[in-house]
Order: structure tokens, then C-alpha cells, then sequence
DNA sequence: GTTCCACTGGAAGACTAGGTTT
DNA sequence: AAACCTAGTCTTCCAGTGGAAC
């Protein structure tokens, strides 16, 4: 039944994009001055998850490197490298400039400088979730090296400019913006029967059945492509040369468990502990937790730095965070 | 309206792990 | 071997916030 796995994974860039020709026009026309060899502007790109961002941002970029040799295109999550140091290793990873740099105890001017002395083709820099770098003034150096054109990727706008500099700001305010909307659910159908075209069997999955996938995704592609592939293995694995009805609602619920799943793999000792305690109450207010926390270890951390491990899971989604001072509460979100 | 105070989150610095230099 | 780097983690300190009690 599954043709070709790599379809129905989310991270893949189809040959066709639906129903986001607008932002493809828009994105290849600002990079456009660089198959000229001229600098591009920087590009920042806004939208919910699962809106086609990075999906759109890659396909303009092969189809740029198709075009015209002589231009290189590197994409760096910056939730995985988070910190100055790491995001500008993993640019430099990807220029093959880090034979020399050591993992550590490399000063970051020397990094910076390693980037400026870069003089290969133009360089089409995505940074995706570009709001998780903890130091932005990496965008600064990045945005004055006229050889990178920068690409942000962030899911508000508002948010990454409440962080920025000020001096960064007013040099980004001129730069261009693109905003992804949420998928209607005809959008939505129309991504999956793409990618249910060319990654699985014909026939094997009706209009019905997509439509369902795409109303429990609610207008996030991401989950939508994830619910498709985990049904059509359900069907495999269960002899079924179809996905049916029953097999596309036991497969909403394991796109879900299986990130969550994940999420909780990456957790320290602490951490877990901190999760369980939240977990067993299924809400509790600051204070609470932090003495129920410390009855079950013997060597605490400060509350200080709850704070922060509790900022960090409500960003994986194992908790969500309410209220802002004396309301604080955190609770497990299928609880409550 | 005023005061109280539980809580937040930024900033600065100590500490640790892992490397290089002398 | 000792002295000296750096990144990353954690703690300490504290101004600020806004809900709750008066």
C-alpha cells in the first residue's frame, strides 16, 4: 500500500506545492536579485505550525539551486541550536568550515570572523524557528555579511521583534515579510491527496477518509501528512490494501502520543520528576509544586531553575503554562 | 484605592566539563 | 602538570507584575 515513505514524511518537499503559488511568487522574487550574483534583502517569515513555511522556503530553494549553479542553500533549525555558539557552528557545518573549529573553547569572535571570511557563491541562510535563539544578536552579524541572504522563519512576528534589539529592529523593519495563514480544509485535502497520489497505492485511501484527516488536523499540514502516514501503516500492518474509516480514527490519536512520546524521552531526571508531580495533580499553582518537588528529591535544584525547566517543557507541549504572576498555574494538558 | 506578596524572568556571576597552551 | 581558555548549566539577586485582601 505505501509507494514511497518518503512522501508521508512531514519534513518532504514535494515537486508541486498546493495553494501556496502566492508565497511562492513572493519568496523566489526577493531571492531572485542573487542569480545575478546581487545581494538579497531579508526575508521574514511569519505563520501558525504546519502552515508550509519551511516546506515553502525549501522548494524555492532547490528550484534556485536548480536554476543557477552558483548559488548554495543551507537550512539550520535553530531549536536544535539554540545557543550563539551552536547556530553559528551549524552554519559553519554546513559551509564544510569546520575542520579546525574545535567543539569547544573556540572564542566566538573567532566564529564570527570564520564566517565573514566566507567568499563562496551567494548564500540563501534559513533560519527556521528563528524565535528560539536564546541570542539574537547573531542575526545582526549574520544580516551585515551581504554574502548570506537571511531567511527567518518565526511562528509570530510580534514576538521575535519583542526580543530583538532595537538597533536590529529598525534595520528589519524594511525587510521583507511573508505570512502564512492556517489551511483552509479544502487546502488541507488538497495537500494530502498529493501526497497520498504519490506515496501510496491508487485507491487506497477515499475522499472521505482524507477530509476526516484533514478536519482533526485543523489546519496544521504537519499533523494532517503525520495522521495520513500513520494510517496507511496501520492498513499495512493489518493486511488492509485501503485505509478505511476505523483505521483513520485509530490514527488521529498515535500522530499525537507519538510526539508526545518523543518530547518525554529528552527529559532529564529532574525534569521527569517536576512532569510527574504536575502530572499526578493535573493542576497545581508555583509554590506547590516546587515543595512537592523537593520532598521527592534529595538534591533539589534552585526554584529558579524550575522556572526555567518548566518554560522548556511547556515548549515541548508536555505542560501548559496559565496566568502571569500570583494566577500562575501549570497543568497536564489532557487534564483539566 | 491601597497595600500586600506570590510569582516571574532578566542579569550577573559561580561552577563544571572539556578543551588548548605553556 | 599546571595554567588558562570557552560553552553551558545553575544559582543568587532583584525589580517588576498583577491578583487578592483589606
Amino acid at each position: 500500500m505505501i509507494r514511497d515513505a518518503r512522501v508521508l514524511r512531514t519534513d518532504f518537499v514535494p515537486r508541486e506545492v498546493e495553494h501556496r503559488d502566492h508565497e511562492v511568487t513572493h519568496l523566489s522574487g526577493v531571492l531572485r536579485p542573487l542569480t545575478d550574483g546581487e545581494p538579497a534583502d531579508t526575508v521574514i517569515v511569519t505563520g501558525p505550525t504546519g502552515t508550509g513555511k519551511t516546506c515553502v522556503t525549501r522548494f524555492v530553494g532547490e528550484r534556485l539551486r536548480e536554476e543557477t549553479l552558483d548559488v548554495a542553500f543551507q537550512y539550520v533549525n535553530c531549536w536544535r541550536h539554540y545557543t550563539f555558539f551552536r547556530c553559528a557552528y551549524a552554519v559553519l557545518d554546513g559551509m564544510n568550515e569546520t575542520m579546525d573549529v574545535h567543539r569547544q573553547s573556540t572564542p566566538r569572535d573567532e566564529l564570527l570572523a570564520r564566517l565573514e571570511e566566507y567568499d563562496g557563491p551567494p548564500r540563501v541562510l534559513v533560519l527556521d524557528e528563528v524565535d528560539q535563539l536564546e541570542d539574537l544578536s547573531l542575526l545582526y552579524d549574520l544580516h551585515s555579511m551581504p554574502r548570506f541572504a537571511l531567511v527567518l522563519i518565526a511562528n509570530r512576528e510580534a514576538e521575535l521583534f519583542g526580543r530583538i534589539g532595537e538597533r536590529m529592529t529598525s534595520r528589519l523593519r524594511g525587510s521583507e515579510r511573508i505570512r502564512f495563514e492556517k489551511y483552509t480544509l479544502d487546502q488541507l485535502v488538497a495537500v494530502l491527496e498529493a501526497r497520498a497520489r504519490s506515496g501510496l497505492a491508487e485507491d487506497a485511501v477515499g475522499a472521505a477518509e482524507l477530509e476526516r484527516i484533514a478536519d482533526a488536523a485543523a489546519g496544521d499540514a504537519r499533523v494532517a501528512i503525520s495522521v495520513l502516514r500513520s494510517a496507511a501503516r496501520r492498513a499495512d500492518r493489518e493486511g488492509n490494501d485501503r485505509i478505511t474509516a476505523e483505521v483513520v480514527e485509530a490514527a488521529i490519536p498515535d500522530a499525537r502520543e507519538a510526539v508526545h512520546r518523543e518530547n518525554l524521552e529528552n527529559l532529564t531526571r529532574h525534569q521527569e520528576i517536576l512532569y510527574d508531580v504536575v502530572e499526578d495533580a493535573g493542576e497545581i499553582a508555583p509554590g506547590a509544586l516546587y515543595e512537592r518537588y523537593e520532598g521527592r528529591v534529595d538534591d533539589a535544584k534552585a526554584d529558579r531553575t524550575v522556572r526555567n525547566y518548566m518554560q522548556k517543557m511547556a515548549h515541548y507541549d508536555l505542560i501548559e503554562i496559565e496566568g502571569s504572576t500570583r494566577d500562575r498555574v501549570y497543568r497536564h494538558p489532557d487534564r483539566g
